[in-house]
DNA sequence: GCGGATCTTGACAACGTTGTCACCAGGTCG
DNA sequence: CGACCTGGTGACAACGTTGTCAAGATCCGC
């Protein structure tokens, strides 16, 4: 009984192995594993038996070196484990699989440095293309790796100026002028924007949505009412305490994302034990998913809520609408009237827009720009106290 | 002036034409590019000037075909959008950062079948090691890759019989028990048990630690009380009524994770009107963010909850405790009561162990158990109604 | 001025695959 | 019977890197 060398070796088999193996030249068993035709099936068949036999798996790696393409894309975002970017990003990995992609997914904490780091080390792998929700503003970077033939992108929000590449954002001007417009429709004249960091596209474009509702309305802009800044829960409620202890203080809120509008309503049970559940039970912060990260998430406990001269908790039925809808918004107590965009479909539109890209499709960047619709749950159809 | 060919090519630049570039050997770059020693420096930063003005990358490809490791690593998870594995999958990535590795990311969607797809594409790219969430049972297909040398950990749940790999999971059982307890200590005795589907570890784990709480106060275990499956809105809502229109229906409920929580309130929500937040403004699930597939969570509209000849809404103070913390858990009326475990915690203590095992490690297989705790919030210590 | 050490550089093979081309045997057709 | 095709197979180069080894230049001490 010969024993090939084979048999015994560390590591993985490769082809020659098998070849070996079975007694045929390495080109035979490259055509028996990549389903050529022109094999005689009895030499398949004993091609197939060494490769099951020494437990053989292509090396996708040397493919990919010989024949350019290598079947996986990648993904950067701000964060995977935010819901909105979760959903965004699931939908772009059934969209790759669908066209036999794989992803590699990275989150860039909103650092432009990292997103900078993670592209480039995805361009070294030389994946097809990539989806990214961009951090920075200076793309520079990209521009050779675009020449060479990387296709890109761009979701949620923009690249930077004098890239010209495929975008797919929401109506982020748009949505945040119907949910202030349905404010006001309720009869609210003073509405407080509260936003993201003032840095952040989204942010500056939902701002300028909620100026437009106002000058719709001949309603004049009032800055003190916008506060804006990394939705972390000291911020917010020191921010929301300076808003309900102005003079003229607003009857209505308008919260500019998904997580600014959770904190806002954590700071508003906490500032208002009528509208608390329960106030002995403050919120254990430690493990909950979903949170940014756990070191700018802080708890409810020791915020500095004392402040102004007027009682900050002197607005029970504080109307509210946010942009972004989020797990459990029909079960609060109101419901929370939001501006819902749909991640899944920013996603998919994205990662659909890549693949036809990939397989050819030529033109101009294009730049696609999704709807948003309200969804009224009750919080946002709360009237002004008379 | 002399034109190299470079410089007019199609595609990627290459190390050679960087060197023709610079009028160095193919080597040098290699050198210049990877920061080896014994390169004058004159000479070095030729070198750096023809890659910059070439825009040149190394190929990772090419470079892992030579050097053996490909510092990337795989990631099967049952779902990215969900947020427990959401916070898992971002602890895991964290770590691999931090270890110079980039994550291939693949969803399983609970079907063994596409896990096995994913973790074979994976190895095909030969990724260092893999991280993977098991939605099968049988992974003998993983054999022939652990013999190659991939090292895999498994998270959430164990390996199916036979594989001796690396396991974190948290104490599914103690966790359960204790929260089952809870309710056993503020007297309730009719307890319900909803599961996601038995055939997953963690739902037999958790219902193992409902039989024991049970048993250790001295209740029979009634498995009228007992209902198990996919947690989507239809089948958790017909659970609820004919468990809440038994004889002897349950005054608490022990919900067996996070997704089967919140469709448990949502139901008890269309259930009880008055539990509800508003009667009139169902919840729109369409755009939700964190659902687990827009197609199997159905909204609650339509759904049949006519049934038992008993009013199903006779139960407005069900106690509840659920495992698996959520957001917005602390701003629910009641704010509701959990069994935390830490998805954060599971995912970087099963990439640590992996690198650790890809550094080096030896020694057998281990299984580390994380704890779980409980977080009183309100829900979980309602009394029963006397 | 010579043996040896040091510094810098390059030629070459190898990683595991696929594309190109050529070869051989056997059959078909004119 | 020779030209031609066809089905099956293999030899070889190439993909873009890195490891090994050796060679040439320069410098040291004696």
């Amino acid at each position: 009984m010969i024993r090939t060398v084979a048999e015994t070796r560390r590591g993985r088999p490769t082809m020659n192995d098998v070849a070996a193996e079975a007694g045929v030249a390495l080109k035979t068993v490259s055509r028996v594993v990549n389903e050529e035709p022109g094999v005689n099936s009895a030499t398949a068949e004993r091609v197939r038996r060494a490769i099951e036999h020494l437990g053989y798996r292509r090396n996708d790696g040397a493919r990919v070196l010989r024949r350019g393409r290598t079947a996986s894309i990648g993904l950067v975002i701000e964060d995977v484990a935010d819901p909105f970017y979760s959903g965004l990003s699931r939908a772009v990995e059934d969209v790759a699989l669908h066209n036999g992609s794989l992803v590699f997914t990275g989150s860039s904490g909103e650092d432009p440095l990292r997103e900078r780091e993670l592209v480039l080390a995805f361009c070294a792998r030389r994946v097809d293309g990539l989806v990214i929700v961009p951090a920075g503003s200076d793309h520079g970077y990209l521009a050779p790796e675009l020449t060479a033939g990387i296709q890109a992108v761009f979701v949620d929000r923009p690249a930077g100026a004098g890239l010209n590449v495929d975008t797919v954002i929401c109506d982020n001007v748009g949505g945040a002028r119907s949910g202030v417009a349905h404010l006001i429709a309720h009869g609210h004249r003073r509405i407080g924007f509260l936003g993201d960091d003032a840095t952040i596209f989204t942010a500056k474009e939902r701002l300028r949505g909620y100026r437009q509702a106002l000058t719709a309305a001949s309603i004049p802009y009032d800055p003190s009412l916008v506060a804006m800044g990394t939705p972390d829960q000291p911020r917010v409620t020191a921010d929301i305490t300076r808003l309900l202890t102005l003079d003229d203080p607003p009857t209505a809120l308008f919260t500019g994302n998904g997580q600014t509008t959770v904190t806002t309503l954590r700071a508003l049970t906490t500032l208002d034990p009528r509208r608390a559940t329960k106030a002995t039970t403050p919120r254990d912060t430690n493990t909950t998913p979903g949170t940014r990260d756990s070191s700018t998430t802080s708890g409810t406990r020791g915020t500095n809520t004392a402040g102004g001269t007027r009682d900050a908790s002197a607005a029970p039925n504080l109307a509210i609408v946010g942009f972004d809808d989020f797990e459990l918004a029909d079960l609060l107590t109101p419901a929370i009237t939001v501006v819902a965009q749909d991640p899944i479909n920013l996603g998919r539109t994205a990662a659909e827009l890549l693949f036809r890209r990939l397989t050819g499709s030529a033109g101009p960047a294009e730049r696609i720009q999704l709807p948003t619709r309200i969804i009224p749950r009750g919080s946002g159809e709360l009237p002004p106290p008379r």
